[in-house]
Parts: C-alpha cells; structure tokens; sequence
DNA sequence: TGCGGGATTTACT
DNA sequence: GTAAATCCCGCAG
C-alpha cells in the first residue's frame, strides 16, 4: 500500500485553524493546559486567559472597528495579536476572527526556565516569571516583532500535550478594565499557583 | 508577601 | 489631555 505524503503541518501537536475559529468565549476555557511553544525551547502551560469579543464587547480593542493597531485581530484565526500597553508593556492574544480573540494572562514554565529567568532578572521567584500578560511575553521574548505570527507554524506556537482543560475552569470578571467590567469572561485554572490574581 | 504610587508611549476624545 | 487588556520599586509586617 503507498502511503500518502503527511500533511505540511509544523508539528503534530500543534492547534488546528479550526480551534481558534470559534467564539472566544468558547476557545478562553479551552486554551486552558495547551502549551505555548517559544523560541530557544522555551514553553509554558496556559493557566490564564480572557475573551474579548469584538464589536459586542466595549473593553475590546476591536470595539470601535479597524485600526493600524488592532489590524491583526481582523485577521484570519490562530495568529498572534500584540499590543503595546502603559508605555512598555507588549500583551499577547491569540485571534479568533471578526476581531475577537484571546488574551493570555498567565503561564505556568515548564522548560527554558534559565533563559526565562535572564529575560526577567527582577522576578523575586519562578511564579513570578509569566504571571501575567506582559510579564509572560518578557519571559518568552514576545513584542511587536510577533504581532500577527502564524500560531500554526510561526515563532510562537499552541500545542496540545494530552493535558485536557479543567473539567470545571474558574470563571470571573476580566481584569484592568473600565467598560464592561461586570462580563465573566475570564477563565483560570482552579488552584494554580502561577495564575496572576486568584 | 502585600500594598500604594510612579513610569511612559500610544490612541482616541 | 487623558486613559490604557500593567509591572516595578520601596517600604511595611
């Protein structure tokens, strides 16, 4: 029997299109224990993340339409969308098409600690290395350079190690925001110590 | 370990 | 001019 060529996919555990292109609301819990592939080996297992969903959604970049900025988010799904934030700051999201996406908040590092920790030489512990949305793009190396990186074959990449999500992810408000404040869409792992505000 | 205030550029009012 | 999907420093306990 011939068997046929495998697929041009990057790696074999890597997300498909077909994961982001969904409602964010649906693809946050989900990204929860997917792994996020760095450069120089270094990757981190997501414990954090929150949905902002576009024209639906005033907290969102996104709200009030296209941008020179937010361009990336109106993209096709499964790319990086990185921003830059309070003057220094880079925050990475994962897109999710019509201007939605996912921001991630909070890694846990599982390998390429020691370059982790030269990339943030004032943590005061490893938990505090990717506990948060710009804390973690520091660890990793992420900034403008990687806006609108090819999550399926890219710099950054989203994979999946076996670990399902939580059966039951803490749920609750988004985090530094002024509109919307009330919508429950951030998502954690229930227990974990890396997650930025419990 | 936890709190309050400052930093510092970009986008939008 | 001001707010922003935040973090770091200094100090207290």
């Amino acid at each position: 029997m011939p068997r046929r060529a495998a697929p041009p996919i990057a790696e074999p555990d890597v997300l498909p299109r077909t994961f982001y292109g969904r409602d964010p609301r649906e693809v946050a819990p989900d990204l929860l224990n997917k792994i996020l592939l760095g450069p120089d080996g270094r990757a981190g297992r997501i414990v954090e993340t929150e949905a902002y969903c576009g024209a639906i959604d005033a907290a969102a970049h996104s709200f009030r339409g296209r941008t020179a900025r937010n361009a990336t988010m109106f993209g096709p799904p499964g790319h990086l969308y990185v921003y830059f934030t309070y003057g220094m700051h880079w925050c990475a999201n994962a897109t999710c098409g019509d201007g939605t996406a996912v921001l991630l908040r909070a890694l846990e590092p599982l390998r390429g600690l020691e370059r982790m920790r030269l990339a943030r030489p004032r943590a005061r512990s490893d938990r505090e290395l990717c506990s948060g949305p710009a804390r973690l793009c520091q660890a990793l190396g992420i900034d403008g350079a990687d806006d609108g990186v090819d999550l399926l074959d890219g710099r950054l990449r989203i994979a999946d190690d076996g670990t399902p999500p939580p059966r039951e992810p803490a749920v609750g408000p988004r985090v530094g925001i002024t509109r919307a404040v009330e919508l429950p869409w951030r998502w954690y792992v229930p227990g974990n110590a890396h997650v930025s505000r419990p």
